[in-house]
DNA sequence: AAGTCAAAGGTCAAAGAAAGTCAAACTTTT
DNA sequence: AAAAGTTTGACTTTCTTTGACCTTTGACTT
């Protein structure tokens, strides 16, 4: 599984470490990886996204740089925003798997529960025509797990 | 008159030894016993599905892979009868409900596992047009969910 | 204060790299 | 001969990598 990406985002990850913030050069980075600077654009934007927890700052011109920080909402808000969204909306599977990941770290699902959780939001097993019904089921079916689990 | 699917059955078999999982390139192991990619798609969905104990993971693009994942031995006639049962046959959601009690006492998903598959399960969360599609989507993710609960 | 410019970072689309699907053709079994 | 199972390849979808071009910023001139 040797894909950059992936290096990448370990990188960053463990440069996070418990600061939760950190902050880098976009071509420095790019270079000490071999990679095009536009690549670290690509990691962050399809692994350091909202939906997974984190937001990004930068700047540009001489001395730029991108920060990223991982934003420990409180629990009661992203249930807040997952309960009053509407289902119709829906989610498609990964971004369903990025919400429960967090719901997981602040504690209101345990791991085995969130593995259960994602086994029953997979495209293989919502077995309906449509990619917009799937995604409706899937927002359904998160509700009804967090309702669930804050009744106790 | 071992045709070639039977030969890499034995093949991905072997490589799952004592593991019980294996990562595997689709192009490379087809390339490997010279046949066409979706050969191995043949076998895995022929020989390694859900029914006979196994579960599949995959990633497509560059450092794409495929993960087989032996489960754990059925070790009741009731996990069996699930994971054998069509689909299209459904249950009904009290039939459900027993049948994941039934499961809670054998040890395969705790107290809290079951409140959170009993409120996915339930009618109002299966947000589909006829009786006949809920039944289906229920038995289809009881049977994700004893595959995931077998997965170590 | 305004203009210039190099040094960042941002965007987007094309190319590349896997894996998935499906149906047609072929082979084996019944 | 019909049914069932296998093999193949064309086409699709998803994810990654790269590069060309765009925008913003701060420092340095004038």
């Amino acid at each position: 599984m040797a894909n950059i990406s992936d290096i990448i985002e370990t990188f960053l990850l463990d440069t996070l470490g418990e600061d939760n913030s950190l902050n880098i050069s976009r071509n420095e980075l790019a270079s000490y990886f071999s990679v095009a600077p536009s690549q670290i654009n690509y990691v962050l934007s399809t692994r350091f996204t909202p939906a997974r927890g984190y937001s990004i700052q930068s700047r540009r011109g001489g001395g730029g740089f991108i920060t990223v920080v991982r934003l420990n909402e409180p629990k009661s808000e992203l249930v807040e925003q997952i309960m009053s969204r509407p289902i119709a909306q829906g989610y498609s599977y990964p971004t369903a798997c990025h919400i429960l990941d967090r719901l997981c770290s602040e504690g209101l699902f345990s791991q085995s529960e969130i593995l259960l959780l994602k086994a029953t939001l997979s495209d293989k097993t919502l077995i309906v025509p449509t990619v917009m019904q799937k995604d409706a089921i899937r927002a359904s079916i998160l509700k009804s797990a967090v309702a669930q689990a804050l009744q106790k």
